[in-house]
DNA sequence: ATGCTTACTAACTAATAAGTAAGTCGTCAA
DNA sequence: TTGACGACTTACTTATTAGTTAGTAAGCAT
């Protein structure tokens, strides 16, 4: 035991990548420091660069940890949510809890910063969304089989507009400090899958 | 004439608000520096200063001119498109045309830097929302009323959704530096309102 | 022609940024 | 008990940041 030598005695780049995840999250991939996370802690830069040799490499791990456990909550969600309309509401209150905790998804903040991220950090966030469509595709399909979700198209292209919508309307929710519109619009967008006095086929309409 | 004495010619506070317009676009409020605009400009950080007192005060000035030019294509809407859906479409398609420039909303970018924005800022950021809200929301009542859009609870509650619908679809676009998914996922968004088993064809439109 | 204003530049500064090299201190395995 | 290792710190460097100060060239009004 006692493997560090400060005083908290607890794993310290776990410790950094809390914070550096919280700060993420709020401010940004720009928007925070290695100064800002080891102030935080009580130790120096140079200790960041010990246990992740850059910001990228930082960032790498932040969203590798962040998929790994997001994807952990969507298998709970699996073993204990039987019906599919009830997966999508867990899984919209998967959303609901970051940002009650006043934070963006980390995905949906760097797709923000995207354009200014290394290209492992960009692999990284795109395949979070991809994962998290994939999860939503599949417990759409689900529902349809049932007969208790209705929608058109692919299960993949409605599951891409529950999960953009869903991150936009964190992202929109946050200037507000006002989780109770995040909720709102979640709730109406799946609303439109549920609801059974929707149409059943209808083209699929396009824009432009 | 020729007032000023760069080669150009041209208005210079102009120019630098269209240069940093586009960098807060692509990489975010934090992403770029007065040197970034000064160097593509030609000119010197110190000519920024004499323009726009500092960052915030040029951040202002963005957002004020967006918001006004955004208000102005809002108008022409108003004045062209007769049916409520039509309008809906080209609201969605002035968020399509900045994503075919490869850029975020300006104020959806802003949405993400929020915490670090001055206070001058993140008010105007927060109007820009409150504007587009109230636009949409009263084209879907004047949907409802014609019979022409469906949807439920109040219209300012279904902006909200369509509006950071919009956004979260641009937001999640960019990564993928695909422009379908956005038209999709904004098709989609907008259905949810025209598409029910009731309303078949748009009747045609009985007010201006 | 003189002075005022506009639109800048050159040349700084102080603060912060990420990153590095070398050394220190405690723990553990042999 | 020693010496390797892990987890740091001290003390830097180099680059970039926003911002300032003083000066200057050109045009305009009087």
């Amino acid at each position: 035991m006692a493997r560090g030598r400060r005083s908290g005695e607890a794993n310290t780049a776990a410790e950094i990548l809390d914070v550096a995840e919280r700060l993420v999250q709020i401010r940004g991939f720009n928007g925070f420091s290695y100064g800002d996370v080891a102030s935080e802690l009580g130790i120096t830069t140079a200790a960041l660069h010990y246990h992740f040799a850059g910001k990228a490499e930082l960032g790498e791990a932040l969203i590798e940890r962040y998929a790994s456990r997001f994807g952990e909550a969507l298998g709970e969600i699996d073993q204990h949510g039987v019906d599919p309309a009830e997966k999508l509401h867990a899984y919209a209150n998967l959303y609901l809890d970051v940002l009650r905790d006043h934070r963006m998804c980390l995905c949906g903040m760097l797709a923000a910063d995207y354009d200014t991220l290394p290209k492992p950090m960009r692999n990284a966030v795109v395949r979070f969304f991809d994962d998290n469509e994939e999860w939503v595709g599949r417990v759409l399909e689900q529902g349809r089989a049932e007969g208790t979700l209705q929608f058109t198209g692919s299960p993949a292209d409605a599951a891409q507009m529950i999960v953009s919508g869903l991150e936009g309307a964190m992202l929109v929710a946050r200037p507000y400090g006002d989780t109770n519109r995040f909720e709102s619009a979640a709730a109406r967008l799946l609303a439109g899958l549920t609801d059974t006095t929707r149409a059943r086929r209808r083209k699929p309409a396009s824009l432009a």
